[in-house]
DNA sequence: TATTGTTCGTATCACTTTGATACTAACACT
DNA sequence: AGTGTTAGTATCAAAGTGATACGAACAATA
């Protein structure tokens, strides 16, 4: 995909696809979410080739989702910590698992609970202006003039 | 990636990944929404060559995001309509483009209104049992054992 | 009737990305 | 001295992508 002239797009999806619109990006972002950090951990977590990994944390530290921090001068070792923008990417998350648990959902699946009331965490996307549910009421697109 | 061991997998959202994980089936996904139907609307939409085109159409498919139908028989002519797994999908949306509004959003950037109210589209992702917005309580993960 | 246009693709092929595997650097530990 | 750990890089075959040309089945127009 053509992942340069983002910011001459002016729809926000394919703004955001062109920084994080692969599925190892993705993936990395949950692990971040889940607590790994280290180049190890995600190997392993995700099964993907180093080659790759590198590349991938190496996009996402420059698009500003994680940041490299040094953990040990000797040996030089480096970890990956989410951003603010790493950490906001979390609803994103939420509501691709909501699909695939209503969707892909057969056999046992990863489980979410609020800590505090110990119920199991069901993300739905709303409008905050109006607490409407996403996608039940009427909406009008406006697409601004080019130039 | 390894796109087949899905359900194998205990993780929604890997599953979900496995059916649109790449950008150009988002980007289809968000023109269906927006009402194109057609594969030259598609295509002229985003730019995409019609090699991938069919591709990705022919996945979202068979995965059953979409679905053909025959809109004329002389000469044959099919279009593309959302199904409900594809309505289903808009949440996801909507989060990718917050992100995006929120750290990709120099320039202009396309709007959506609530039809009803007049209202911009502000959407959050917010967990339905407790109503607190996702990623600002701490919550607990439960993998489930394997077999 | 011949020409042009529309729609939904397929064919081809150069180019890029990916994925698997092996290997390296810089140490710590025993 | 030998083994282990961590964070990668090197290599290279296989697969995926993208640009372009082309095709099939018609409709509309001249």
């Amino acid at each position: 995909m053509d992942t340069e002239n983002s910011c001459a797009n002016p729809c926000p999806i394919s703004r955001s696809l062109s920084v994080a619109g692969d599925a190892w990006s993705i993936l990395i972002l949950r692990d971040a979410h889940a607590g790994l950090t280290r180049f190890d951990q995600f190997r392993k977590s995700m099964g993907i080739a180093p080659t790759m990994l590198t590349r991938r944390l190496a996009t996402l530290t420059e698009e500003g989702l994680l940041e490299k921090r040094r953990y040990s001068e000797h040996p030089p070792r480096e970890e990956y910590l989410l951003t603010d923008a790493g950490r906001d990417f979390l609803p994103v998350l939420f509501m691709i698992g909501e699909w695939g648990r209503k969707y892909r959902g057969g056999g046992k699946l990863t489980q979410f609970f609020d800590a505090e009331t110990g119920t199991e965490i069901q993300a739905i996307a709303v409008d905050e202006v109006t607490g409407a549910k996403i996608g039940t009421r009427p909406m009008r697109v406006v697409v601004p003039d080019e130039r």
